[in-house]
DNA sequence: ACAGGATCCTGGGGGC
DNA sequence: TGCCCCCAGGATCCTG
């Protein structure tokens, strides 16, 4: 990570993300849509801001990483961060910064919602009607909530792939919501190695993977929660609350644990650090 | 059907 | 100091 204090969002982030906005939207209208040039990766078509104009916030939740404005007349704006997606309600004399894309009017406010993305790896979608949005997520086969889960459905899960188990949990139709970070995170917290055949698991190391996972992100959600109310940098950003991860952008650092230098390799196209002597197979 | 690879994109870091 | 190259990764599309 070494001076990198940008994070990637994974469902902790997102959620602090909803429960941010969520005193900010909720009631309010959103009154225009400004489009910046530039795509995302889905791009937003003109005819969804006179749609949506008017519209009154009904409630702000989440669907994995994905984020749900549901607005009154049964409209649905779905965000997702990517990469790189920020997305803050700021006042509108506030200079806007590059890589904005999407600015939301909020009525009877001094203040708008903006979505602004470097690298354009996220999206932002209007569907119409509680079926429209069903059948994205049907479609997409997003995997369900981990905290809805319980030890045999992760048995299931596991015995039914050939995959290694990092490859499992970063795959959102298995388990929506977790990303690189908190996979690496949860697999040192269940002392599981990364590579490890998910059907050779025994059910004690299932139970275990179960336990962390759910854990692992209420940390997240919890450290997150903290972080913004207290070490909010004036650019949106998450301050220093990447210091309590355990493996995350750590190789070559000491174990926590037992003093190991940690490792990393590449799973599932994807850097992934673990404890040699703690995480085994 | 499933698994693995390629693709998109930009800022930052390493190497020379 | 500067430039080039490469890397990071979520979702999705493509191939075997």
């Amino acid at each position: 990570m070494r001076g990198e204090d940008k994070i990637v969002p994974e469902l902790p982030e997102v959620e602090t993300v909803v429960r941010d906005l969520r005193p900010h939207l909720t009631g309010r209208r959103l009154t225009s849509v400004q489009v910046g040039s530039q795509p995302l990766r889905r791009r937003w078509l003109a005819e969804w801001g006179p749609r949506l104009a008017g519209r009154r916030v009904r409630e702000v939740g989440r669907r994995g990483k994905w984020i749900l404005i549901h607005l009154q007349g049964e409209l649905h704006l779905v965000i997702h961060l990517g990469m790189t997606g920020q997305l803050c309600v700021m006042p509108v004399n506030e200079a806007t910064a590059a890589h904005t894309h999407l600015v939301f009017g909020l009525d009877r406010c001094t203040k708008e919602l903006r979505y602004r993305d470097i690298r354009r790896f996220g999206s932002a979608t209007l569907f119409e009607g509680q079926e429209a949005l069903d059948l994205f997520f049907q479609e997409s086969r997003l995997g369900p909530e981990p905290f809805d889960l319980d030890p045999d459905y992760w048995r299931e899960r596991l015995a039914g792939t050939a995959r290694c188990l990092k490859a499992v949990l970063l795959d959102q139709h298995a388990v929506a919501g977790v990303g690189n970070i908190y996979a690496d995170e949860a697999l040192f917290a269940a002392r599981v190695h990364p590579a490890a055949p998910a059907r050779r698991l025994s059910r004690t190391r299932v139970a275990r993977v179960h336990n962390a996972v759910r854990a692992t992100l209420q940390a997240g959600i919890d450290a997150q929660g903290a972080s913004i109310r207290d070490f909010r940098t004036p650019d949106g950003g998450y301050g220093s609350a990447q210091e309590r991860f355990a493996v995350y952008g750590r190789a070559g650092e000491p174990c926590e644990r037992c003093g190991t230098p940690l490792r990393r390799m590449v799973i599932a196209q994807r850097g992934t650090v673990y404890c040699p002597h703690c995480q085994r197979f």
